[in-house]
DNA sequence: GCCAGGTCCTAATAGGTATTAGGTTTTCCG
DNA sequence: CGGAAAACCTAATACCTATTAGGACCTGGC
């Protein structure tokens, strides 16, 4: 019963138990004997000597010497602890642990206090630790992407996301092809003038996605207005407003980007007396992340986070095994769901 | 605009730069300079070269040169990603993640695929990249956390165990204590026959624990009586078969371990038209993870596991930063949720 | 016996940092 | 001015692994 921390066998250890050089060990360990010519009596001795001594190979050493260390990094730029983007984060990472696992890697966190994330903190950063990692985060730092793709450094971002100089390598939600399949299908309804709005500036490309995705949806004559039945609300102090002139636009079926701006809608909607979905259709375009839960059942698509987690460790671990030049952007679809806030417009308007 | 790998500047560059040598780069970023006597110019100097060119440690270097990683292990006994353990896991993560960052840490989730978890698995741990870890999981390789402790690598067990020889370090929720003053306000409440009941063998130390409060808080009279007045069912099938002998036994209330038993309980009650909690307290001893969520306010206790995710950090790094030779355990006390599924028994009975 | 061509292994090195013993310069005091 | 002490810094080394050029040995053919 030894006291103290014991020292663990290096290879050099196993080396000399194996009567082997620790070059040996190596190449033993990395299964790179059979390209050089190890033979396989060597091969057994090396191995039988780690079994025995319960050899682990150091990581730092590993890393140090440009080995893969079999870590993912996961970066995220803003804290995930409050509580409120709990819900957000999780599932992303949820499918990240299920994909490194099956891949055989482990997920290297990155933390840090306070509001400002910054993958370059100011002398210590351990990125160089993981062999690659994923990006996460709505509001993500653009000079700090820019920065760690000039390095070098092989990264996935999770979400859509567009730099300047050369792309980056991401996985995102398809929300312009399930927004214009969701804008589609009201059309197809027999809805004619159909309106999107948001809460916020819209400036964020998931944003700008999924109103392209509706402009898209858009008949040739309504596409064409530049500006189109697109409101952008300050608040949702704004969304009385929004209804007023909605109606008095004839507009039937509304796109509403967030949950937050749909339940206020249908807020204002019922105290109207406006009912939906018979009066008025409303397709969301997000999921309840944030909001509180309710029970509506709204028309509109999910995010499919884990699938992104999943995706996006499949691929840098692609791109970790077989380096590519150019960057790699995947899609994944986002499941619609039916729901109950959309019918078709009343006959008579 | 250079193409390619750009190559991170090394102590070495920033010291030719700054024109000192490497050994006194390092000495100035690990603030070791006043100790070893460093002049503040040459400070000042290094310091200066060190923003201008953005110098950023190399993690692994540091760490096989024997300082520390910052970073913390999080090890699981079982795959977090399964949906139904989410709810039981990541409170503790969460919790992890907040003092980890507070403490300047970065969490190192260590997966792995299938059900059998180990620690050590076939010449390839990465628990040694971790400056020490926290274990986690309902079903602990006992083995496999003696051996850990036994290489002297520093972890913490978050929840109480036990294990042969030497103590491990733990931060556990105060079950016992929770049990004992719940089960002490029924007989205040006026219940003279108090049941506790479980699904499962009870093996497990919460399991034991709880049952310690429960023992502790019967009256002298009861508490003799060895075996105590403590059901452990088989399976939900069971619970019927309890609600008869509890009726029969004159039982007024009743200390469930597990929500699931408590909602099968209460089910079988309304079906025997007894009235929870008129006829019939119920006391839970957990909270609704793994369980269908339903609205019953239970009258129980809180897993504290945010909180007990933080204390486990905090203990860790404590150790961490100056090793202690013997085991230190932390409680973290269960709030205890007022609910409405205990009342004074009924009168005439 | 000698050479060509394999086969199997090793020596040497790089990778970036922390630490320490000791060297050089400066300061202080008599 | 000389010598001791203090202040400041550096050379050297350890940490452990991955990689590669090349060395030692063997085999087979003439």
């Amino acid at each position: 019963m030894s006291r103290g921390p014991v020292r663990r066998p290096t290879q050099a250890d196993i080396a000399r138990l194996a009567g082997v050089s620790q070059a040996t060990v190596s190449l033993v360990l990395n299964e790179r004997d059979s390209d050089i010519g190890i033979s396989s009596t060597t091969r057994e001795r090396v191995l039988a000597a780690m079994r025995e001594w319960g050899y682990v190979a150091n990581a730092s050493a590993r890393a140090l010497a440009g080995g893969q260390n079999k870590i993912i990094g996961v970066y995220t730029f803003e804290p995930v602890f409050p509580t409120t983007s709990v819900d957000f984060y999780f599932p992303f990472l949820l499918g990240m642990e299920q994909a490194a696992a099956e891949l055989g890697y482990d997920l290297l966190m990155f933390t840090s206090v306070g509001g400002e994330r910054q993958v370059f903190r100011d002398g210590s950063t351990r990125l160089s630790l993981a062999d690659g990692a994923l990006l996460l985060g709505r509001d993500p730092n653009i000079e700090e992407i820019e920065r760690l793709r000039d390095t070098g450094y092989p990264f996935v971002y999770v979400g859509h996301r567009e730099v300047a100089g050369a792309p980056v390598s991401y996985v995102a939600a398809d929300y312009a092809g399930a927004t214009r399949q969701l804008t589609e299908r009201l059309f197809e309804l027999g809805h004619r003038r159909v309106a999107y709005a948001r809460i916020g500036d819209g400036g964020a490309q998931p944003s700008q996605d999924r109103e392209k995705g509706f402009r898209r949806a858009m008949p040739a004559g309504e596409a064409r207005r530049l500006s189109g039945p697109v409101w952008t609300l300050e608040s949702t102090e704004d969304v009385a407003g929004l209804l007023a002139e909605i109606r008095h636009g004839g507009v039937t079926a509304v796109v509403a980007e967030q949950v937050l701006l749909a339940e206020e809608l249908l807020a204002c909607a019922q105290r109207d007396g406006v009912s939906v979905p018979d009066d008025l259709s409303i397709v969301v375009l997000g999921d309840s992340t944030g909001a509180r839960r309710t029970d509506t059942p709204w028309t509109g698509l999910v995010v499919p986070r884990e699938q992104m987690g999943r995706q996006a460790t499949h691929l840098l671990v692609r791109l970790l095994e077989a380096p590519e030049p150019v960057a790699r952007r995947d899609n994944v679809a986002c499941p619609l769901v039916p729901g109950a806030t959309v019918a078709p417009p009343r006959r008579e308007q």
